[in-house]
DNA sequence: GGGTCCTACATTTTT
DNA sequence: TGTAGGACCC
């Protein structure tokens, strides 16, 4: 096919740059992804080999359709593209003695190193550690994805947390290189460490890529950059693409700067900038950009389209989680029964996995199929990481993260004290847990009842490991069968017993589809692959089923209809992310890729009240509400109920549509929907002094509005009687304590409801 | 040693 | 709301 004759002049330029730095400013819905593939495809056009060629995705589903699209192109070729992660994994398989690891190496996934955090912190500071594992465990990932070594985070340390957290680095790493293995950083780490000690290597890499592509580069962290540079010294025909406005990875230790000072490291480039859209309507372009002008650390860019103005962005207001979820349920049910959709050109996307449980609900009531993007992913299911531990164990003997995991499950009378003195030998003499077991009677402490326990697991686990190189599905259907699994999982869960067996049928048909698409595969590979997997590596867009995903997992998708819910202050932009400018930018360009992931319609959502964490919570809506173009929108207030008074938490605010002044609240009822009573109003005394009933009503958990500091919810009470007090964190932010019986305070109450809404 | 119950706890996003 | 870890009892 002719690849140019249906491109614009910018995607033609990009698409016929052969040599030379290039950089692709593609801005949302630019035709990116078509640009890349057909650049490929011109590539092998003239002449250049498949195997000079590297691309490298964001996630391997993106990989998929890259190599799936590249085929159509130019069929039969063989163009390497996947993930960094998957690029390093490859070759770290052959250059892992360079850096001293074994070959066999396996991969440790996050829970893997928080478990790996927690031996190690334990063993350094007991219960003395005043940081979490899960700080130390975010240090150390942020660490390395900036290349600090832990002697140069131990320089850096400035008091005594962030010594004992560079402390616990060092035992970290050395934990891991005793054990075999690596994390997900180390396969950056380790593939930069082989590309600076080497020149020899690094320049034959370089000259085996001489053609490099990076996609999202805006995402792109230390590590990553440092890769892609040492590949492209002697042969710099390196093309990135990417948009600074949707840099969503900053907390992964992704840096903007590499993408904005893409032109400075590679003098002479070509700087190509696709500006116009072809996907969204103009209404849902201007939203886009409305809201992304108000990042003020960001190049000016215009969002154009040519395409119809549309139908206006959505935007309602309900009353609670359930009420939201039921009116996108409501809404999607509509569209599809209008013939004009199917389920699956419809996504709702949520800032957090924890925000679409309410959401699966109404569409489960509503009867629409939906398919869910992320969350626990499949491989972290309790019963399928358990057999995979016996599977990494089997491939890597020194593994003692999984030795730990699986000596015990099922149950063979060898708890933790025995696992504490196996563990103390094995230290002192150097040993890996499998090899102590081995030798268990050598273990100072053990039983006789122990000694015989481990080394009975430990001939069970030699068994095993003789069927190494066989098929993983055979391998896992052994495991099971030696191990009497499913025995156990029938007598340990009680009504899930059947979920579990299931999941370990899944298991086996994964490995059975692995192995059909790699026959020369052994079960380390299995491993990896299922390590560097992503949830949504699983999406299947056929499925004709509604999405339900994160707006990180949003990433690079598009539907024709898109719906945003939860745009509240906390939850968009999140709370942790409400400390810095920084951090608040990238909340809104995560909002803005949502919102430029729809092409047709766009519905916006958020709650009144929102129950999180099984507790009641008046909300306040998002920042990013104001700043999206009201005037040109749809807007309607489902909730029954206006807004208390509150002060803004900036600037004035007032008179803007989603932060009404006037409403100390003339309480309103609608079906269903909430009013606000006072206390005296609940007990019926009639608004004179609180009377102990009305202070009844003012418990922990209660939502309570005050005049002053507008909505909040009790935290905690104490004392009792007349001079009982209680503390209320406010929407805002502060926490105050107040003398119930005097103070202003009101709780919200669900209309037609017996009381006060309760915790629980 | 192992199972059960309870409490305390945290809680973003993911390769 | 969920879970991970501790206390307790068999």
């Amino acid at each position: 096919m002719d690849l140019l004759s249906d491109l614009t002049p910018e995607q033609r330029a990009a698409v016929t740059h052969i040599d030379g730095p290039l950089l692709v400013l593609a801005g949302a819905g630019s035709g990116k992804t078509r640009v890349i593939t057909r650049r490929v495809a011109r590539l092998l056009d003239s002449g250049i080999a498949p195997e000079n060629i590297l691309a490298i995705t964001f996630t391997n589903k993106a990989a998929g359709e890259m190599r799936e699209r590249i085929e159509a192109l130019a069929p039969g070729s063989r163009v390497w593209v996947g993930t960094f992660h998957g690029f390093c994994a490859r070759l770290l398989r052959s250059y892992a003695r360079l850096v001293g690891i074994e070959p066999g190496f396996t991969i440790y996934d996050q829970a893997d190193r928080l478990r790996a955090v927690k031996d190690v912190l334990e063993q350094l500071a007991g219960d003395e550690a005043r940081v979490t594992p899960e700080r130390v465990e975010s240090a150390i990932s942020r660490a390395k994805n900036d290349l600090v070594t832990p002697q140069a985070l131990r320089r850096r340390a400035r008091d005594e947390d962030e010594g004992l957290t560079a402390k616990a680095y060092a035992a970290y790493e050395e934990k891991l290189r005793a054990c075999s293995a690596v994390d997900f950083d180390d396969l950056l780490v380790h593939v930069v460490r082989i590309l600076k000690e080497n020149p020899d290597v690094r320049a034959s890499l370089d000259g085996r890529y001489r053609y490099v592509l990076v996609d999202e580069y805006q995402d792109t962290n230390l590590a990553q950059y440092a890769i892609v540079r040492a590949l492209s010294v002697d042969h710099p025909n390196l093309c990135v693409t990417g948009d600074p406005d949707q840099s969503i990875y900053g907390w992964r230790g992704a840096n903007l700067s590499n993408i904005l000072e893409f032109e400075h490291d590679y003098p002479g480039c070509r700087v190509v900038k696709l500006e116009r859209n072809y996907r969204s309507t103009k209404n849902i372009l201007s939203a886009a950009d409305q809201l992304i002008r108000h990042n003020r650390d960001r190049k000016p860019k215009s969002l154009l389209t040519e395409n119809p103005q549309g139908a206006p962005v959505n935007l309602t207001i309900l009353a609670r989680e359930t009420d939201e979820a039921e009116a996108v349920a409501a809404k999607i049910a509509g569209l599809v029964r209008e013939g004009e959709y199917n389920y699956s050109d419809v996504a709702v996307f949520c800032r957090m996995t924890a925000l679409t449980r309410p959401i699966e609900q109404a569409l489960r009531s509503a009867r629409i199929p939906y398919q869910i993007v992320g969350g626990v992913s499949f491989y972290e299911r309790q019963e399928v990481k358990d057999i995979l531990s016996y599977l990494g164990l089997m491939a890597n003997p020194k593994d003692d993260l999984a030795f730990a995991r699986v000596v015990n499950v099922p149950a063979r009378g060898l708890g933790k004290t025995s696992l504490d003195h196996l563990v103390k030998a094995a230290r002192d003499r150097g040993l890996p847990l499998l090899a102590m077991a081995r030798q268990a009677d050598q273990a100072e402490g053990l039983k006789d009842k122990a000694v015989r326990g481990f080394r009975d697991f430990a001939r069970l686990v030699d068994e095993l490991r003789a069927l190494c190189d066989h098929p993983a599905e055979e391998v896992i259907r052994q495991v099971l069968e030696r191990t009497n699994y499913p025995d156990y999982l029938k007598a340990n869960s009680d009504d899930k017993g059947e979920d579990r067996l299931a999941n370990l049928d899944e298991l086996v048909s994964a490995a059975h589809e692995f192995e059909l698409e790699h026959p020369e595969s052994q079960v380390h590979d299995f491993l990896a692959d299922i390590t560097l997997a992503s949830p949504i590596d699983r999406w299947d867009e056929q499925t004709g089923a509604v999405t339900l995903m994160t707006l990180h997992a949003a990433k690079g998708l598009e539907f024709p209809v898109v719906f945003i819910v939860a745009l509240e202050e906390g939850l968009l932009p999140h709370s942790r992310a409400n400390n810095n400018d920084k951090e608040l930018e990238e909340e809104r360009r995560l909002l803005f890729v949502g919102i430029t992931r729809a092409r047709r319609e766009l519905y916006l959502s958020r709650s009144r009240i929102r129950t999180f964490r099984g507790q009641q919570q008046a909300t306040f809506p998002s920042r990013f509400l104001d700043e999206l173009p009201l005037d040109e929108m749809e807007m309607n207030d489902r909730s029954g109920i206006s807004d208390p008074q509150y002060p803004p938490p900036r600037g004035n605010g007032s008179g803007s549509w989603t932060r009404r002044p006037d409403a100390y609240p003339a309480p309103r009822s609608s079906p269903g929907g909430f009013r606000l009573t006072t206390a005296a109003q609940l007990s019926g005394s009639g608004g004179g002094p609180a009377s102990p009933a009305d202070l009844d009503a003012l418990r922990p958990g209660v939502t309570v509005i005050h005049p002053e500091f507008g909505m909040g919810r009790i935290t905690a009470v104490d004392g009792a009687g007349p001079r009982r007090k209680g503390t209320v964190a406010f929407a805002t932010g502060q926490s105050r304590t107040f003398v119930l019986a005097m103070a202003p305070l009101k709780p919200l109450v669900r209309t037609g409801g017996t009381g006060p809404a309760r915790s629980g």
